[in-house]
DNA sequence: GGCCAATTGGTTTTT
DNA sequence: CCAATTGGCC
């Protein structure tokens, strides 16, 4: 079984067989300015190496050079190197930098990608061996969770008692696992009274039908594909003479597996990861793979980065402190011979806004350059909170006072709704077996054909034995119990797809042509172009924006598959920006200032980690903060608040018991000793009650160190009226009194608009570009003075 | 079949 | 508090 690439083989045949010295290269010039321990990742190129990179200790530098000295040594040809990473930002990032070591020498990488890119190369090849057509679709979350509901509906199962996300969470583990229906444990089969592997049998025929895969497939189908046909396993492990592995710690079990496989004949399987950053459990990230790495692998050399290039030792020092507090973990020893630097801040605050306040203004402070230091850029700022909830405080705060922010891992473009819509299209003309396309667009612009047509067309293709498309196709000649206008909107439907996929075939028009005419002929763009909502301009620019991104690509086919695959969302707004963030999406970056709020007991670490996952969820969640505190390279602050605004609640917390961790001397406690009760930390405050904390709130302006009195001079100055947040009364009322209907304004995000009401301390504003927001009156300048009630000097 | 009001539940996220 | 989804009603 040769199906792929005879003539890249044979080369390499040719190749090998030359005599040594023909093979022989000068010392190549990448590898000085290593250390030690980096040469050595990057020369041992035969055998399993596990590479334990530590934070900042130039893992991405290693592997990218192992890289280009496999190439440069030519120990084998670029295409018979499997490159593996998580994301497709690091496989790009992975490319380029190979490029640019061999000074472009190399033509593509054809196996450096994704997990799930490689896989659907290889699955493309093999489809007919899991009944699949090489053109098969691969469905997105939305796509596979509609899919559940209606099998779930079907069979009669209480959304109530089973909720189809349940099932798809299970199916998701089943499949991170690479469990087909036949390998799932027998007491995990109780989804639905017991029924779970029978509705696991069922969805994957649909699937099948529908000649479709959803991510877990991926590589379910593709380990399946090498566990029953030898010969197709045998033709990959010739192939990939040497496998690299990015971001080890976060691999599943079935990508383990799939690795194991691979690497079986050569043996030459270089994995990096960090055990300490393995933050991903919960999506079935198995840090078992590389604390088992050495077992895994027999005779695998172990080689550990732990010199740091990013941060200061006393962040260092907080990290480590934190970190050895886990149990489970190899164990690295961070060092640096950089200079002290500053310590680690602490700051205790009354409420959520009063620090979302206090960290603003710290932020103008260091762009200023006000802190002892050079001004930092706005970019070198970075907010990382552990869930996104949080975010809204800052957005909130900094833009009354115009600060300009970006908020990193908002909802991504390819999952709008618009987008997402006209991709449907574009699939079912691609595709015909594509139901789930075909049902979502159907009756979108509206059709009237509702629930139970579709219901109806559902069981006409089951009934039939074909797909949904030629369902429809039956169903407009009419009395298939459809109505007489169903049907015949049904019928102008499915002779629009006929004609699109006849011009998709033909060559008269192009591609970018093509989606243009689909849009517009099914009356997609009317529908929002008459929808007057605030959404709809924005949604036609999405719109706009999709066709300008076809052109990038060849064909249709081309680009549905890469944005199945490459869900990225990397807009370059321009200008300098504090970035707010996730924890989890901060991993692989790096700020010279970094602030890290919310550290209490319940929200960091999380409480429904503790309670969900023990010891292994409160592990994971100080790798969290592990990784939070290494993103630091000068200057990090690390807050919490003793009350908090959640879900329209007032909820008061103790301060995170990671805080207890961080070795005191590495820390400059900017609270006040009273505050909590001399010392920091969960233990310390653990007696203390509501009233001693005022108290210790009251007396604060005693206390002696230069940050509190700062911030002591700063909240005597912001006066008492507005201690307690942005929307007290009084700004209220200060604000209602400046607005009257009808005026003019300027918002920070929404910009012009004029007002068309005004409840209390909020405004209804149509705003020229974004529509009809509600908006508190302080965020909201008369259009006069757009510049804010503030000047900020940037 | 479509629209509006009430209800509910709300870490983390890539492919 | 707020969004997303569901249930009831036209």
């Amino acid at each position: 079984m040769t199906n792929a690439h005879p003539s890249e083989i044979d080369d390499f045949d040719a190749w090998e067989s030359r005599p040594l010295s023909e093979r022989a290269r000068p010392q190549p010039p990448y590898l000085p300015g290593l250390n030690e321990a980096q040469r050595e990742a990057v020369e041992l190129l035969d055998g399993p190496v596990l590479v334990l990179a530590g934070a900042g200790t130039g893992k991405t530098r290693v592997l990218t050079t192992r890289l280009a000295h496999l190439i440069n040594q030519q120990r084998a040809f670029p295409s018979q190197i499997l490159a593996v990473t998580f994301t497709n930002k690091a496989a790009r990032e992975m490319k380029e930098r190979v490029a640019q070591l061999l000074g472009n020498a190399v033509e593509g990488m054809p196996w450096l990608g994704t997990f799930h890119s490689i896989c659907v190369k290889i699955l493309r090849r093999h489809a007919e061996l899991v009944e699949l057509k090489p053109n098969f679709t691969i469905l997105d979350s939305d796509d596979q969770l509609r899919l559940i509901r209606q099998l779930l509906d079907a069979e009669g199962v209480d959304d109530k008692r089973w909720p189809a996300r349940m099932f798809a969470a299970q199916l998701d583990r089943w499949k991170n696992r690479a469990q087909g229906p036949g390998q799932v444990p027998a007491d995990e089969t109780g989804f639905g009274e017991g029924r779970g592997v029978e509705f696991y049998r069922m969805y994957q025929e649909r699937l099948r039908t529908l000649n479709a895969v959803d991510f877990g497939d991926l590589l379910l189908h593709v380990v399946t594909i090498f566990q029953h046909h030898p010969d197709v396993l045998a033709d990959y492990q010739r192939r990939f003479r040497y496998i690299l592995v990015d971001e080890y710690q976060d691999t599943n079990v079935a990508q383990y597996l799939w690795l194991r496989l691979l690497a079986a004949q050569h043996r030459n399987i270089c994995c990096v990861g960090d055990d300490d950053q393995s933050i991903y459990g919960w999506r079935g990230a198995e840090v078992g793979n590389i604390l088992r790495f050495e077992r895994d692998f027999p005779s695998a050399q172990v080689i550990r980065l732990e010199q740091n290039y990013r941060s200061t030792p006393h962040i260092l020092a907080a990290a480590s402190g934190v970190i050895a507090a886990n149990r489970e973990r190899l164990g690295k020893t961070l060092w640096t011979d950089a200079d002290a630097g500053e310590r680690v801040r602490l700051i205790g605050h009354w409420d959520g806004e009063e620090e979302a306040r206090w960290i603003g203004e710290e932020i103008e402070a260091l762009a200023r350059g006000t802190r002892g230091h050079d001004a930092l850029s706005l970019d070198e700022i970075a907010i990382l909170v552990r869930a996104s909830f949080q975010m809204r405080a800052f957005e909130d705060r900094f833009l009354a006072i115009g600060l300009p922010y970006r908020v990193i891992g908002g909802p991504r473009f390819y999952e709008r709704m618009e987008i997402r819509d006209a991709m449907a299209y574009f699939r079912i003309v691609v595709s015909p077996d594509d139901g789930l396309a075909f049902e979502r667009i159907v009756n979108t612009p509206k059709r009237g054909l509702g629930d139970k047509a579709i219901q109806r067309l559902n069981q006409l293709a089951r009934e039939r034995g074909t797909n949904l498309l030629e369902a429809a196709r039956i169903a407009a000649g009419g009395g298939e119990g459809i109505t007489r206008k169903g049907a015949s909107a049904l019928g102008q439907l499915v002779g629009q797809i006929d004609r699109w996929a006849e011009m998709l075939r033909g060559t008269e028009v192009s591609h970018v042509e093509l989606a243009e005419i689909i849009l517009d002929e099914s009356g997609y763009t009317a529908m929002w172009q008459a929808d007057r909502s605030a959404e709809a301009p924005g949604r036609l620019e999405n719109l706009k924006e999709l066709v300008q991104a076809l052109e990038e690509f060849e064909n249709l086919q081309g680009f549905l598959e890469h944005v199945s695959l490459v869900m990225d969302n990397e807009r370059d707004d321009a200008g300098a920006k504090v970035s707010i963030m996730t924890l989890h999406g901060a991993k692989g970056l790096e700020f010279p200032a970094v602030f890290l709020p919310g550290w209490e007991d319940g929200l960091f670490p999380s409480q429904r980690s503790m309670d969900e996952n023990g010891v292994k969820g409160l592990e994971e969640e100080r790798r969290l903060a592990y990784v939070g505190l290494t993103r630091a390279r000068r200057h990090l602050t690390i807050s919490f608040a003793a009350n908090r605004h959640i879900y329209g609640r007032w909820q008061s917390s103790l301060p995170s018991r990671f805080i207890d961790e961080l070795p005191p001397e590495t820390v400059e406690v900017l609270t006040p000793p009273g505050l909590y009760g001399g010392g920091y930390g969960a233990a310390a405050a653990q007696e203390m009650t509501g009233s001693t904390l005022e108290r210790a709130a009251a007396e604060a302006s005693t206390y002696n160190s230069p940050g509190w009195k700062r911030m002591a001079e700063r909240r005597a100055s912001a006066g008492a009226g507005q201690g307690r947040g942005a929307h007290s009364p009084v700004v209220n009322a200060t604000a209602s009194a400046r607005f009257e209907t009808g005026t003019r304004v300027f918002h920070q995000k929404f910009g012009y608009g004029r007002i068309t009401g005004i409840e209390g301390d909020k405004l209804s504003i149509a705003f020229e570009k974004a529509g009809e927001k509600k908006v508190v009156a302080s965020y909201v300048t008369p259009a006069e003075n757009q510049g804010g009630s503030e000047d900020i000097p940037f």
